[in-house]
RNA sequence: GCACCCGUAGCUCAGUGGAUAGAGCGCUGCCCUCCGGAGGCAGAGGCCGCAGGUUCGAAUCCUGCCGGGUGCGCCA
């Protein structure tokens, strides 16, 4: 099981091997120009130099050998030693005869992995900054889950740090700690706090102290607490519920209170946390670091700990709880220092074992049409809620131009669609222009249009009847290669994906199979085919494109309607 | 000031050592007696920020510069 490519580059890398050259020399890729070719190997040309030998004297040897292999039609060498290759029908046929339900791609990935995103902040509902997280995170999981990875999403509640005291002094003031919040009291209060902390000093001690408090177990200020948790929390499950992103644990910074203390003891005695301007810090600056690299905080002057001393924690739960081979942050980039230094601590005491990996996956902002940070017409931060609300406005305006079958569920799942897909389809570290009106106008690359694409091929299945669609074996004519070639590459795109944690190589694919489908859809007729071997066949690629859409789909998150 | 990220078609973005740099939107022209036209086919549009360097070969690697964004000890 594997790509067509893939078994071209063994088939070529054994080639390089018989003549004493390495293997790896025989990578074979779907051709830059197809117009001469469907693959390639370029390893001649380096191979030359590392033999010191003529490169085209190399290829010719090796075009020679592949020449003889049943599996190829055309073998050409053009420039200065590029190999090109065609296979014969029979081969690309067999191939995809011989694809599995999951079409090649390699799922044998063991072990655990947590990925952490997400990250709402209690009391604060929920942002735009919250979406690209959730929404990467989310697609990251599954993609992970697919190859074979026990993977865990976990949501990392912000539930611990000065924003709790903010609220719960500001709920004392108003002599109101013995009754229990609403979300929207909740949504009033916490801005009026900030605000009041950021202007008067006294305020903001009072906060700090009542932080403190919290964290060192005070049973009514925990009880406050733990009430505009469940209420808080609440309001979130119905944003994730509505974009579909699903996690496995629903843990927090205040999950790991009781494991502060003993990791800071340990870090004492190590010698790695020492006293540095009243709090407590370990250094992580390295002698050739060419930036600033400022200590790691644990405690702070007034003795509550805040986020980075909570993520070492983190760190150690996980470890403990999970023995995860990875963990992955799905943050937004420019808190990449933070992790950096977070990082360096888990590695010099030990709490991250050098064989566990600990990825930053950052991701850019998300500006508006303006190319700056999005905002709501008033210049305010978009509520979450409001912004799915109007991206379903929008699905379901278009749905009716459209003259298209629609009810909630489609509009929902075509909003949803237009949303992740115009988020994912982006290189994850780039800033992205979210801009609801291009993504909505279900044109070009664009989640309505994959979702059109997977319905139309969906239907036109249906049409044929059930029973036809598998194909005793393909038949390939030049109406149906290019998508026959395409079906096969899918394993090369997940493993890319999953390699650079790129959800964005998948919506690539997923685009290119649609316009692909599209464009095959219109030179040929498939139900009315007379030949019946022929119609077979088409149906089955018809089929084996559905299962693909539907699967790549899925490992982004996006459903597809029965009917739109 | 120092560090990191980004700079590719009018706009939004793919492309990190290989041939003639791609896609979507927008623009021009075709295609509905045919399975769902939210479509297909064809075309115009590019000193790949600038200047050096490495290489048989550079959008891709190195150096410098210019432009934009972000970060740099008690917020997350």
């Amino acid at each position: 099981m594997a790509s067509l490519a893939q078994k071209l580059t063994r088939i070529t890398g054994e080639i390089f091997a018989a003549q004493g050259l390495k293997a790896e020399f025989g990578v074979v890729k779907v051709s830059d120009r197809p117009d001469l070719a469907q693959f390639q190997c370029n390893g001649a040309l380096a191979a030359a130099k590392a033999a010191g030998k003529n490169p085209r004297e190399i290829a010719s040897v090796v075009a020679e050998a592949l020449k003889r292999r049943r599996e190829c039609s055309k073998i050409e060498i053009a420039g200065p030693g590029f190999i090109n290759i065609n296979v014969t029908d029979e081969f690309l046929a067999a191939h995809l005869a011989g694809l599995g339900e999951n079409s090649g791609v390699e799922q044998n990935a063991k072990g655990t992995v947590v990925l952490d995103y997400g990250g709402p902040n209690i009391a604060k509902p929920m942002h735009v900054g919250h979406l690209r997280s959730s929404i990467i995170g989310d697609a990251l999981r599954r993609i992970m889950k697919f190859a074979g990875y026990n993977a865990l999403g976990d949501v990392h509640l912000g539930d611990w740090g000065t924003p709790m005291g903010q609220i719960i002094s500001e709920l004392e003031l108003r002599g109101r700690l013995d009754k229990p919040v609403t979300m929207d009291e909740l949504e009033e209060i916490y801005p009026a706090a900030s605000k009041a902390c950021k202007e008067e000093e006294a305020r903001a001690e009072r906060a700090r102290a009542a932080t403190v408090k919290l964290q060192d177990g005070d049973p009514t200020y925990t009880k406050v607490w733990k009430n505009f948790i469940d209420v808080s929390i609440a309001g979130m499950k119905k944003n994730f519920d509505a974009l579909g992103v699903h996690f496995d644990l629903w843990k927090g910074e205040s999950s790991v209170h009781s494991r502060i203390a003993p990791m800071v003891e340990s870090l004492k005695k190590k010698g790695l946390a020492v006293e540095s301007e009243g709090a407590l810090v370990v250094p992580v600056a390295k002698s050739d670091d060419k930036k600033e690299m400022p200590p790691l905080i644990l405690y702070k002057r007034d003795g509550a700990v805040l986020y980075s001393t909570t993520d070492m924690a983190t760190i150690v739960e996980r470890v403990e709880e999970n023995k995860p081979a990875k963990i992955i942050y799905v943050v937004d980039q420019r808190q990449n220092l933070h992790f950096e230094q977070v990082f360096r601590a888990a590695r010099l005491s030990g709490i991250a074992a050098d064989n566990m990996e600990l990825t930053f996956a950052g991701f850019g902002t998300m500006n508006g049409t303006d190319g700056k940070p999005f905002k709501t017409r008033a210049g305010g931060v978009m509520k979450l809620e409001d912004l799915i609300k109007m991206g379903v406005e929008k699905a379901r305006a278009r749905l009716a131009e459209a003259g298209l079958e629609q009810n909630d569920d489609i509009a929902n799942k075509v909003a949803i669609a237009a949303i992740k897909f115009a988020d994912l389809q982006n290189n994850r570290i780039a800033d992205y222009v979210f801009d609801l009106d291009r993504m909505t106008t279900f044109e070009g690359k664009t989640g309505p249009y994959l979702l059109y694409q997977a319905v139309r091929i969906k239907s036109l299945l249906k049409k044929a009847g059930a029973d036809e669609k598998t194909a005793a074996r393909f038949v390939i004519k030049d109406e149906d290669r290019k998508l026959a070639l395409l079906l096969t590459e899918l394993p090369d795109y997940f493993a890319a994906a999953l390699r650079d944690y790129a959800p964005h190589v998948l919506c690539d694919y997923a685009f290119k199979l649609a316009q692909e489908f599209s464009s095959f859809y219109g030179s040929c007729h498939i139900i009315s085919e007379p030949d019946a071997a022929l119609r077979a066949s088409r149906l089955a690629l018809c089929d084996l494109t559905y299962r693909q859409l539907a699967l790549v789909l899925g490992l982004l998150g996006i459903q597809i309607p029965e009917k739109m």
